[in-house]
DNA sequence: AGGGTGACCTGTCGGC
DNA sequence: TGCCGACAGGTCACCC
């Protein structure tokens, strides 16, 4: 479910409502990905100081230390008052408060992780290699340049470098197909060889793609929900991802699939050139 | 060092 | 109807 359209809507759909409440309460269900890496119970009493988002995770601010939160495969965070008891696929609350923080997540994929700092080894092990942020913008932003030599050290084929994550974060399987579709890219065209003029379009494609699907409230391929309940429509809106067969909306060509290191790759043979 | 592959886990869907 | 395999939005550890 989550790409970083879908864990930007879920941060803002719950960040202020959690800011400045006391964690009453942690609990954990079923291990996810990783160890939460400290007693659970030493989390009650700490006060959230906020939510940001790095990539795919999502950053609990906490008075002292931060947890980080992703959503793997399949997870989606609920934030409300009163929470019904955890059912078999709730693997973390966080009651506080404010209310209770909820990881639903049945493939367990995600993960929470507790770290001192975010510079610290146990935050920089899974934050320390990420890319650029698509749709930051000044120091530290999606910048075009660095955009334009990540690309050009990788051989492999430009869907990915996306989707690899290290040079620029938050695109994933959808919005990788997506924004090649956009920029008029042939998904197995080799990174390094994208011209000057192509990598500058495909900067633009991902963040108009990201910005637009942030804006519609995220992507609902099956069952994407913010935590506070609103699905997303992007869905309807898609060019190529999950479209094999129909016609292109831009050309009426058959869209294409094809797999790329075991994931689905969508196409238009017309529109995107190799 | 970069590239390729398998692994993690559960639910759903299509085909026989 | 029932069973079985293929597949699903992510990413890491591991080989070469």
């Amino acid at each position: 479910m989550p790409e970083l359209p879908e864990v930007e809507v879920t941060r803002q759909s719950f960040a202020s409502r959690i800011a400045g409440a006391r964690v009453l309460e942690a609990r954990l269900g079923k291990p996810l990905r990783w160890p939460l890496g400290c007693p659970v119970a030493t989390l009650a009493g700490r006060t959230v100081r906020g939510v940001r988002r790095r990539g795919k995770y999502l950053l609990l601010d906490l008075d002292r230390g931060l947890l980080l939160l992703h959503l793997g495969m399949s997870g989606s965070l609920n934030f409300a008052l009163a929470l019904s008891p955890p059912g078999v696929h709730d693997h973390f609350d966080l009651v506080t408060t404010q209310g209770t923080l909820r990881l639903h997540d049945p493939r367990r994929f995600g993960a929470v992780v507790y770290a001192e700092a975010e510079d610290d080894p146990v935050a920089q092990k899974l934050l320390g290699r990420l890319g650029m942020e698509p749709l930051a913008d000044g120091v530290g932003g999606f910048d075009l340049p660095t955009f334009q030599a990540g690309l050009k050290r990788r051989q492999t084929a430009i869907k990915q470098v996306l989707l690899a994550g290290d040079v620029v974060v938050g695109v994933g399987n959808i919005y990788a197909s997506e924004a090649l579709f956009l920029a008029g890219i042939r998904p197995t065209l080799r990174a390094a060889k994208l011209s000057r003029p192509r990598a500058a379009r495909l900067h633009t494609a991902i963040r108009e793609v990201l910005a637009r699907a942030v804006a519609k409230g995220g992507s609902t391929l099956r069952d994407f929900s913010s935590a506070s309940g609103e699905t997303g429509y992007f869905q309807l809106e898609a060019m190529v991802y999950g479209r094999e067969g129909q016609p292109c909306r831009a050309c009426d060509t058959p869209i294409k699939m094809l797999r790329q290191g075991q994931r689905a790759t969508f196409f238009c043979p017309q529109c995107q050139k190799p």
